[in-house]
DNA sequence: TGACTTTATAGCACTCAATGCCAAAATGGA
DNA sequence: TCCATTTTGGCATTGAGTGCTATAAAGTCA
């Protein structure tokens, strides 16, 4: 793992793993959230997430059971690592695209963008993705993460086409876009398709059609378009 | 062969509330999961969820709290009712559909068709859906039960245009049409459009247009049929 | 009536996640 | 050295959920 130097680890929740620009006052930490994480995956990896209590975690990690719990709000939350800097990233991605690109077009490629991952992260990834497609406490907890990836995109919705964020044009595109990239994520981990990005883009793309029938039955059999032209 | 009515996903995991075709045999159930519901969603609706304890349920329904739990599986599923039933419902109109029917049509019509309910339902249908929309456990624990919606639209899916239900084309459309059914659900239990089928058909008309900017435009600044202005 | 079977219930003990509180440890500065 | 700051760890507590067991209530059969 050469991922020595994770700069971007603002707290999620927890105040610890500050990059504290000043001078170090107090106690030092005696880790990082990243640490843990590595740790509890392995854990999560081996035993399953269940079975793997955070007793266990801390004392892998070797630090108290009640230090844990000021790194991360909860065992389910290890799980998603830095996941609000991505949010960050996507708001970003849609409000700084032209604006006559196509929406549609915007949105896929926001989400594609931010989903780029180096060739070193993807086993890690794949873990943690698995883990959050399979594990009922896991699926669980994913519907209140991609809570604010739903606001971000029907934010950006509401800005393009008029009328509130909480209506329903925005709240359904935001919702079925949501469906598309858990879609492709799920089959991603899954299956080793090495190309998240791909499926990603092809899962945008066929949203963006409205699930016609007949290009749906071509699109499965033949292989779907992949993503190469233009925007 | 006492269970004969059970079959598929008709028990949750509790054994009670069982219609009880044949003689009663043995000591009678003290309670059934409608009283137990209806006593906690009032105590939910007035105190909230989370400040609602097991044990104050059980006391105020008049039973123990381990009988509660023979009852329900968790807290958090008194708020689903039968869920499962509906199930079945979706699956049925879904196979049933005529062949030559466009499949997004199917898959509205059967949505609608499923989310019909009696005018005494629906005050605490939105209850429910509002508390299911907002209370974070909830919100979490909806995704779990909202898999099995999607395996039911993806396996119909699956069997009109060919693939497996796991592939990316079905579990798109599947996880898309479950967007569409949650937005018009949350919209429908926050503001009081009380049209909750008129919510659902118009999501699920803008999903199969795929999102086209325009037309999204259009749709939103002119009231589609009968959608309070500006919501 | 009295066994016997079946089913539902209550109580108890237990695990585990999560939180609040407080004392102790570690660190730099005055 | 004393002090302010920050992290840590132990302790107690709450609350969900589970396994086990004894008991209560009901029907059946002799």
């Amino acid at each position: 793992m050469a991922d020595v130097d994770t700069e971007g680890t603002e707290g999620v929740g927890a105040p610890a793993a500050r990059p504290s620009a000043d001078v170090a006052r107090g106690r030092r930490p005696s880790t990082t959230r990243e640490h843990i994480a590595r740790k509890a995956l392995d854990l999560f990896d081996r035993r399953g997430f269940d079975a793997t209590t955070v007793d266990e975690i801390a004392s892998a990690v070797g630090i108290s059971r009640r230090t844990f719990f000021r790194y991360y709000d909860s065992k389910r939350d290890v799980v998603w690592g830095e996941f609000d800097a991505e949010m960050v990233r996507l708001r970003d991605q849609l409000m700084g695209a032209p604006r006559d690109e196509p929406m549609m077009d915007v949105l896929r490629r926001a989400v594609v963008a931010t989903n780029r991952f180096g060739a070193g992260e993807l086993d890690e990834l794949r873990i943690r993705m698995g883990l959050i497609s399979t594990v009922p406490a896991l699926v669980a907890h994913s519907a209140v993460r991609y809570t604010e990836w739903c606001d971000v995109v029907a934010d950006f919705v509401a800005r393009r086409v008029g009328g509130s964020p909480e209506g329903l044009g925005p709240q359904t595109v935001a919702r079925a876009a949501l469906g598309a990239a858990m879609a492709a994520f799920a089959c991603w981990a899954r299956h080793d398709s090495d190309d998240l990005t791909g499926e990603v883009d092809r899962a945008f793309r066929l949203l963006a059609t409205g699930f016609d029938e007949n290009r749906l039955g071509r699109w499965v059999t033949s292989d779907p378009p992949s993503s190469s032209s233009g925007a």
